[in-house]
DNA sequence: ATGAAAGCGCTAACAC
DNA sequence: GTGTTAGCGCTTTCAT
């Protein structure tokens, strides 16, 4: 941590030529004598030589980097997103930075405008603010500020923010997995977790009751449950299904969180899945393969999503017309947890 | 994204004074009259003006920001040191730049080079080759060049390598262990997963051998299974030790993804845990508390971890003394995936 | 307390 | 092709 930076001018020098030349070679976007540019790499390489980023970034106004903002890479739906994204920007040349939110919206705003003064290329949020019905305005203010410099890209919807989007065709989710449900024979359906102000949510909800109408269900309210994302939510959210005195035949989970939370719960009380209930989950990760029973779950194609996110991103980056809004379909994945309501016990 | 960003000198005209006194309230690391502090501080309000961080850091020195390379955040096992390392480092100003490497070494050195020239103030690096017992020399020559410039925290051992080092204290993982299951009345104890060029988990084997021998256990060489760290792997190794013909009365998963593909293996094969037989694991992350049965786990305390691996990094940047090598102890947390054999039905 | 000026290390426009 | 020079935008001596 001592001897100073070897720099161009030093290479120059050594090599008897220009900073320039020595920057030419480096960038390699400009004729240089072969005899030169064979005399400087072997300078370059004699020191090992390493430009420095924050140099050429502030001269070419570019950093190759983008940055990402995410609630929580402990949940694999977020980290899926996030590795994929980066395998992708990967080809593209490109790196990431990661800023995980823990689900407190004020870190958002930090977060932002931190990347903002560290200059990415662009900035991709998923999930947080981005899934707000009623987004706080300073934020969308804030979004609109940056993005005036730096393209937003929003995994979701942002009222009043002027992205570019690509999102889950949330509605679908349900539009699949009702009528697979009711072609089952349930007729007593359960929504656990989740909030109304939260726009995925809210969607999903939207279309549980018009999926449940159309296939002549009654939609019973009571049956939908505020819940948190998490094991705790999905637990709480259960034990409060739970009080009504009354179960459904199948319980559907806002997310595998909820699922785990709410799996937890029916096994304290003895209730077993599928054998007595049967239960469905969005999201569809790995948790949904490995947890007992095999859940069966709504799955978001997350790689096609984080590619989509990923391709807007690079797209403006170069200059190229791209879709202002992009969508990605959702699928049924059927496995054990879900079973027919006269197969129960 | 056009009209041009607006600088330090930008603010200083319009305020009146020198781009140098802008700079110093933006610092505030001297002395400035009240008067024209105050003026400056308007017109920053006036234009939101954001200094850009890329001068800044060039200029000082130094970015804030601490790069940190790990193998898949989708475990969470990893997400959940980087989120600790994300929270810790955030008390003290700085920012995190994740780098996954998808299992694949040679992305760690092209992390490595990248952080390096984007001047990160330190790199952290846990998992991937700092595990391996015979590290690629070219590696660690990169690791002992750039560790020059910049300090290296290593989560694991890099024989060869000049770092500062946090490890776990991976025997008493089993010193802890292998008393419990013989007192349990297990003799019959298998070991899925891993590989003898992963330090963590040659340490773990050795410390088998030994506590096994100490309790007056056989040694049993063909229960110790190679396997990737992976559900995949734990499957396969737990087919292979299958097809043994004979099973141990318990089984040990390298991690918790391994157990996951054990589990999946014995739910096929009809044999229930812990009824037939017992398992546990390493890592004891929210995993082991949600998959069925619970897991009786090795706990790694990674909040604890990730802060000592922090606070080194930031003891270091502030020049402060601190240890070179770092250990968190272990612990057991008992669930129900492993009951005494003569349990078993 | 404040301004002038040099410097951080690289790139790119311009001239030859 | 190649060197000179002027930025990129901020911080920090060094004078005053």
């Amino acid at each position: 941590m001592s001897n100073k930076a070897i720099t161009v001018y030093d290479i120059a020098k050594e090599a008897g030529v220009s900073p320039a030349t020595v920057s030419r070679v480096l960038t390699n976007n400009a004729r240089v004598s072969e005899e030169k540019k064979k005399r400087i790499q072997e300078v370059i390489d004699k020191y090992d030589f390493e430009p420095n980023g924050l140099a050429r970034s502030l001269s070419k106004q570019e950093t190759k980097t983008i940055g990402m903002i995410v609630p929580d890479i402990r949940n694999p739906y977020y980290s899926t997103i996030c590795v994929e994204c980066e395998v992708e920007a990967s080809k593209f040349g490109y790196n990431m930075i990661l800023c995980n939110t823990i689900n407190e919206l004020e870190a958002e705003s930090v977060h932002l405008k931190n990347l903002s003064e560290k200059h990415v290329d662009a900035i991709i949020q998923v999930g947080g603010s981005v899934d707000e019905v009623k987004p706080d305005p300073s934020y969308v203010a804030l979004i609109n500020k940056i993005s005036k410099k730096i393209p937003i890209i929003i995994g979701g919807e942002l009222e009043g923010a002027n992205c570019y989007r690509v999102e889950a065709e949330e509605t679908h989710g349900m539009k699949h997995l009702i009528p697979y449900l009711a072609g089952m024979g349930h007729r007593e359906i359960a929504f656990v977790g989740g909030f109304d102000k939260v726009i995925p949510t809210n969607k999903k909800r939207i279309a549980l009751k018009r999926f449940l109408t159309e296939m002549g269900i009654p939609y019973r309210k009571e049956f939908v449950i505020d819940g948190l994302y998490s094991i705790e939510g999905g637990y709480e959210g259960m034990s409060k299904l739970y009080a009504l005195g009354k179960l459904p035949t199948v319980i559907i989970a806002i997310n595998e969180f909820s699922a785990m939370g709410i799996l937890k719960f029916l096994q304290e009380k003895g209730i077993k899945v599928p054998e007595d209930i049967s239960l469905v989950a969005f999201d569809d990760t790995y948790l949904s393969e490995v947890l007992t029973p095999n859940l069966t779950s709504i799955n978001y194609n997350l790689k096609l999503y984080s590619e989509k996110i990923m391709d807007t991103a690079i797209s403006i980056l170069n200059k190229n017309e791209t879709e202002k809004v992009k969508c990605v379909d959702t699928h049924l994945t059927v496995r054990k947890s879900c079973i027919p309501p006269d197969a129960y016990k």
